[in-house]
Parts: structure tokens; sequence; C-alpha cells
DNA sequence: TATTAATTTATAATTATTATAAAAAAGTAT
DNA sequence: ATACTTTTTTATAATAATTATAAATTAATA
């Protein structure tokens, strides 16, 4: 699991930089939501900040994943889609409902220490990426 | 190893799309690249053809890819890169170069296995990415 | 060689994201 | 509390990759 959202808000004070409520929103969105795009979690900031710029948002995702605390994730289409930093783990992706799902995936790490000694690569880490139909759409 | 190439131009042929000259340069490039971005293949046509224009290869790079003959990559940065179809496998990034590599991944298809049965998901096919630095710019 | 449909080209449009600079707000010192 | 300094937000414009459009060209074929 990814870290408490006090100790993230705690990590930023630390570096000196400033709680605003914007800031503040765009994490506990982040908390909330599944692999947001930028643009989803706008949206729903306009909820409480109806002001806000989508510039803000850009930046402070930007700053997040600066600081290591969200990951990027690009995909084949459009957006980039962001998710709180936790431990290595794969991505399911259903080309049906367009679901993203984190999946624990052990076996990565034998893969990394596999390739660096079969190739001579430093692996700092992997990204796997599964693609298919997922359990609900399945059944549906 | 990926098909040669007279059966890729046979496979168009087949499909009753035009062998122009520019798709078989478009093609012949990316026999000779490695995982080149659109750009970079605009920019070695030119070479043969000073008058293409940009979007006849990324026209011709989406045609190859709806055909199942090439294979589109996208990273966080910028732009797309292009490969010809071959058996599933993986890339290493390098960090330092930019390099992307292909390397042989026998473990992804046990992972594929391993995440049906674990959360019976229906895996098409599955991506893998690693990240670090290659050989050649650890040793230089 | 003429015909027809596919393809290329030039151009403009789109979309996600980033740069810029002024206005607002946060934190700090007075 | 108040003024000051710096960061952050905002509005706006710029950028860059890619796609849409429509006219001109060309490949395949009759």
């Amino acid at each position: 699991m990814h870290q408490d959202m006090e100790s993230v808000l705690e990590q930023l004070r630390a570096k000196g930089l400033r709680l605003t409520p914007q800031r503040v929103e765009v994490i506990a969105l982040l908390y909330q939501l599944s692999h947001p795009t930028a643009e989803q979690v706008y949206s729903l900031m306009a909820k409480k900040f109806p002001y806000v710029s989508q510039t803000t948002v850009y930046s402070t995702l930007k700053l997040l994943k600066d600081q290591g605390i969200v990951n990027e994730l690009t995909y084949g289409d459009r957006s980039s889609h962001f998710e709180l930093t936790e431990d290595e783990h794969a991505h399911f992706n259903c080309k049906v409902c367009g679901g993203i799902y984190d999946v624990d995936v052990k076996e990565a790490e034998k893969l990394n220490t596999m390739i660096k000694t079969d190739e001579q690569f430093e692996v700092d880490f992997v990204r796997v990426e599964f693609y298919g139909t997922c359990k609900a759409c399945l059944t549906a």
C-alpha cells in the first residue's frame, strides 16, 4: 500500500513547499480516484474550487511527481494517468471498460535480476502492463 | 525475428493496398532503424523523397499498425516509437543514451498465465519495459 | 492508354501540455 | 497585527505531436 495522506503532506512541508488548498485537494483526489488523468482531477476539483485552473493541476501533479509522491503512466491514447507511488506493481488495462487495475506481480523482481545477469543491463525499475479483458467485462 | 520485407509487401498487396514508393521506403526504414519515431522516419525519407510529407509517414505507420505489421510504443516523453511486429519481447530503455533495446523475456509468458489464474483477467498480451543503464553506458 | 479509386500532399485543426508574466496568497520578520 | 518576500495560482499564449480535410496526383487495371 501507499503511505497515508498525512505523511504526504508532512513530506511536502518538510521540503518547504506550501500546502495550498489546491494542492491538498489534488492529493485528496489521488487517494480517491483510480489512475486518473490530469483532466479528470481538474474536473473533480471544480466542485470545491470553481476557479481553479488546469495549469495548477498540471503543475501540482508535476511537483508531486518530482517529489516521488506520484507516478505518471503514459499509454498509447492521449493523456497521462497518475497514481500515488507505492510498491512496484503491474497494471491491467481492460480494453472493454478502459479500467486500469493494480496487479501485484512478485515475478517482476525476478525479471529484474534475470535481465541483469543475462544482458548486463543495470535495471532501475520495470514497468509491466497487461492488456485484455477484466473479470467484470468478461461476465457482463 | 520478424518476417522478411518481401512478405510484408506481399501482405499489403494481398489486402488490395498499394505499394507506393513512399510506403516501401517507410517499411525499408523500419528494417534499418531501431525503434524510430515518426519524425526520424520522416527525416530519413527526405533523402530519397525530398517532397514527402509528414502526413504520409504518419498515415503509413498507422496503416502498418492497423495491419499488425508494426507495433507502436509510447513512452512518457513526447513521440511514439515504432517497431516491426515480432514475437513478444520486452524493451530496455537506457536513461543515459536514450537507446531502446529488444530484450528476450520468456518469463513474460509465465506472467500471462499467472495473472490469468490469480486474478481471472483475460490477458491478450503484456508489455514489459525495463529502465536503467545499458552496458555501453555503464562502461563508458 | 484511359479510368477509377487509393494515396499523397499542403494546409489547417486538434489536443495535451508547458511557458510566461501578472495577481494573489503563504510564510516570515517586524 | 502589519509589512515584506517568495511561492503559488491564474489567465493567456505558445508548443509539439498528431489527425482531419480537401484538392492534386498516382497506382493498379481494364
